[in-house]
DNA sequence: CATGAATGAGGCTTCATTCAT
DNA sequence: GATGAATGAAGCCTCATTCAT
């Protein structure tokens, strides 16, 4: 049997996930108030860069969509623009995190957490349209050579070492077969995201289908011999 | 025996792959060189996208970059950004096209032709650095609503309705096992760009060793039973 | 033996002294706390000002660096920024013409007057490293065409007057030479903003050692013939 | 005998003079409709410091006052308001120095040319009543920990002892008496800068007498004994 | 008294595009 | 064909100020 997957910090394979994403918690002091405006600029920007894209979601456009009078507002609760963006991107993994973890944990040996990990991301998608777009379009543009960029890039990182990790020791449990597990994580991630971009396409896509049919692609790739 | 999976219009399984994009075919009345300037506007657009980004990738840096003098002569020559970009796309399919074509129609069989399909995109990408990655760049950000973006995803749409035929022919053959064909082409599709994003952040990444692996991957994935 | 130079309305030679300058005696009715946070915060702005410019010198700014929790406590306490900067000049003016006036009451003499004068400036500028450049930012950057700034210049005015009285006591007492007293005030007042300036870009100048100079220099300029 | 005061790099003593400042010789390419664009700009941006100060000279206001028919075109000709403020610094004190010049040249003997440079210094401000002004705005206002402040910092550093070493050789050559140079030249670099600003509270002030008065003060003030 | 969220004006800058030369 | 100056919109951000709590 495989160790869990799921540790509270890192807690999945994939592009998508990540548990302990910093955010506000430098700043433990918060008013109730100014967190409830801050989640909802964040969720009217998730929203935002979703249906409209990273180039269109500027403040103004923001602003409007969340009704509030004016883009100084904004500025007065995010240090800037990514700053906002970075606060996007740990709200969709936590939502994320929070999804997935519970399905894999619940799932028993290796195999079957790899497919319940898969099937996870597909009904979140399934139930939040617009994060993990919103996720791929700020991933891409964030702009280059920001402590921000360089910060999620790393946690990228270790996500995918300690996902590639969780699959070698399936490995070595005989669980699964011979491969590169770092491969084999990265293909995973971006079979993910393949989805997820063509869900936006293809509205009526079953992508509950979709993750059955992924679980049973890599479990079939991942097979001992 | 599979079909041949490469006909001059639409010869590849992927997000990436398509030859007859529209192009200046519409004006064929085109001095050799505005060809020319047309030709270098677009490869110098490719690497300025695919190091910087698009946001970063505006006219003026763009003709810094080609040290041309001034940004006039890029809307002198396109009728806009949107026309600049479908160009770059087009040009990278192009060259995607013009490396992937020749490697799966020499590969005999349905399995073979899909390995060399997989391996072939990495090669490219081993040797081609900028392009794909301007590819997805350009692709996130087209504007919505734009006819270039839609142009463009009807192309994707096409791409991959044939590629899924494509793999259904081999199930009918015998060559393929049981899957939907449509979700194992997204899959392949997503795992080659997530070697592509990989790739950018993590230069020493051996892409010739992740196209092997990746194609064992799908072989395994797509075996009959 | 000249007048008296120091009374205690206006007491000195130069841009930089003025005894009575309006503050708050107009509100007479203060309390205790609130002149203890005006103080505070008119001490904070003047360092402010003095390290980082008047530009920088935003309520936001001060706020920070007087560890208050919002700018809205400074608006509070002053009617606007001009009135804030009028308090930082009225401060200034007040620590001047303390350290000042007993130098030169102590001095025996047109003569000695005038070089205690000169001298008792370097060695407050010595003490109080900003108090004159908060004063000669504050005096450049003042809004033009607002009471605040008119009545300073009126101020001005009169210190200017007063001080070429005084030197035109001293001609007509036969202690000084034959010049036009206008301009050798205007001389003094440059002369002594010049080392404020200066020792902002040297601070390793030795300012007292340029009162002494500055002292000789003026002595020699003004001596009767 | 003292040595010639000006030479063709520095060649005045004071705040307020240097010849060759560094601005577009960087740039030797430039259109003649570009340097005439340019010069405009500065000349409009000069006066609109003069009279309103630099808090109040924003890109909106001189391109109101130049009729041009937005801030972008200035932004076009300069890399920004630091930039901006270069060149006016550059064109202040290259017209400075053309009319000062001269005047010392042609003066006989090191006290005939201090008299002469001070003196012309006024006649200057006579005839340029902006420039001077806008001069003392902008090297108050300078932005901290900029380039070009560090830049026009240094220069003045170098005609401070440029000019001291002047004086410095007058008094070996017997023609001046014992003083610290250094402070006589920030002294009279101050008293230049004071009647600078008294002019402005005072238009009616008759700056060539003045001068005239300024001469004899300094002159007496560095006589031998 | 103090707080801090909200406001709206204004700042500089960048952008794609146009047009006279 | 090519140039480069000009344009005007839009971007993010900072500011002083107000006001309900």
């Amino acid at each position: 049997m495989a160790s869990d997957l799921p540790c509270r910090s890192r807690c999945a394979i994939g592009l998508l996930m990540q548990a302990n994403i910093s955010s506000d918690e430098q700043r433990s002091t918060r008013t109730f108030a100014e967190a409830a405006r801050r989640a909802q600029i964040v969720g009217v920007a998730i929203k935002v860069v979703a249906t409209s894209g990273y180039l269109s979601a500027s403040f103004a456009r923001i602003a409007k969509e969340a009704e509030l009078s004016s883009t100084g507002i904004i500025s007065y609760h995010f240090a800037g623009k990514d700053d906002l963006m970075r606060e996007v991107i740990a709200e969709v993994m936590r939502a994320v995190a929070a999804h997935v973890q519970p399905h894999v944990e619940a799932a028993v040996g290796a195999r079957e957490k790899l497919r319940a990990y898969i099937r996870a991301h597909m009904s979140f998608l399934a139930g939040h349209p617009h994060h993990l777009r919103a996720l791929v379009e700020v991933v891409v543009n964030l702009p280059r050579d920001t402590p921000e960029r360089i910060e999620f890039l790393e946690q990228l990182d270790s996500i995918l070492s300690f996902n590639a990790d969780y699959l070698r020791q399936g490995q070595a449990a005989g669980e699964f077969g011979t491969f590169d597990p770092r491969v084999v994580v990265i293909a995973i991630q971006g079979a993910i995201d393949a989805v997820v971009l063509r869900k936006l396409r293809e509205p009526d896509l079953d992508v509950d289908r979709c993750g059955h049919e992924m679980a049973g692609l890599f479990d079939r790739a991942t097979r001992p011999a």
